[in-house]
DNA sequence: TTTTTTATATACCGAACGGTATATTATGGA
DNA sequence: TCCATAATATACCGTTCGGTATATAAAAAA
């Protein structure tokens, strides 16, 4: 049961993000999901909110886990290293959606498609904020703790791009790099 | 003359930023725009050579920015700090431009959008990664100097797109800030 | 002045777009 | 068994897509 409703979504997103969600049609996806248009439209109602079930059902995955690993009585270091860890294997095992979404986030801000990712972003930019809050509250004030939020997931970010160009491994020795990076820059190792 | 070639492409690239490439038709361009379609095409030959030419007019003034600027007989800090300023200046003189082009260069890779955008992409990552090669060339292998010129633009990037969202001032602590993140981390100031 | 080239408009093309009215087939409960 | 609902298909809707054949106006060259 539903098991179409299933198919629709990994065929669509397959298409997304080779193409682009703009790029490929409502009929483009019904045929390599082979079923047909009412069928799509019974269980999403319209394109968007395909789009909605695909995000929703992706992003649901790397928020709980990072909910669920992240320590706040734990360092500041152990808790960088947790998100950094948390999110290469997200990109490792979701490397299509993850493209995806980052496309997503970059898409145009009139774009009814960069709103609804936002939501999703701003979940996880909590997240990681609150690790900085607990660090930094008593001494640095909320924006400043929001910029490095913002800055620690750029250059994560930064990092799985690299990965999904295929011009880097996201092993144990990328998920270093990139906290120190953040924490002490390139100059000390 | 050739006013309406020039009044076609600020017109799109307004189009383009807010809305997407794909987003908008080549009709509503020209209506926008007040021309016909046949105008359009006799200028540009496709809606794609629309867009080559709005990169081509756009990236030329950041690269021999960059060219003209960046002096390989001083220090790493010196051309970083140069590196960053062009960047933000740029960033905030052609702000519709800059956040069309990332939207572009995070399109999903099968898009010939993404292909255009990536050609001038490289040439400015060549200039960046010179800084590096020129101060680490004899101790580090290329990788580690690529790696460093992608890191260093990708942090100016998430400082722009800061700015884009309007969540951040790219004034001279910017600069700073960004430079200081990429060599010392967050740690010393 | 005539001719050629440049620049623009009218009117149209087939294809693809997102979406739906309606009919049909399964399926599960009363 | 009957009926309601869930799930799927056929065939179609008006609109917009990128692109063009053709005509025309303006300007430059002959």
């Amino acid at each position: 049961m539903h098991e179409n409703r299933q198919n629709i979504i990994n065929i669509a997103l397959n298409l997304f993000a080779l193409k682009g969600y703009e790029s490929v049609g409502v009929q483009k996806i019904v045929d390599h999901a082979k079923v047909t248009k009412p069928t799509l439209y019974y269980y999403f109602g319209n394109k968007k909110g395909l789009l909605d079930a695909i995000l929703e059902e992706n992003f649901t995955v790397l928020i709980k886990d990072l909910k669920g690993k992240i320590n706040l009585d734990k360092s500041l270091e152990y808790n960088l290293a947790i998100i950094a860890h948390s999110f290469f294997e997200y990109g490792k095992s979701h490397s299509l959606f993850y493209r995806f979404q980052l496309n997503l986030f970059f898409s145009p801000p009139e774009n009814e498609t960069h709103k609804t990712v936002l939501h999703f972003n701003s979940i996880i930019f909590g997240v990681v904020e609150s690790v900085f809050h607990k660090e930094f509250g008593l001494t640095l004030n909320r924006r400043v703790c929001a910029k490095y939020a913002f800055t620690f997931i750029g250059i994560i970010n930064n990092y799985i791009s690299l990965y999904l160009s295929g011009l880097l491994a996201l092993d144990d020795q990328a998920e270093k790099d990139a906290v120190n990076q953040f924490l002490f820059g390139i100059i000390k190792k």
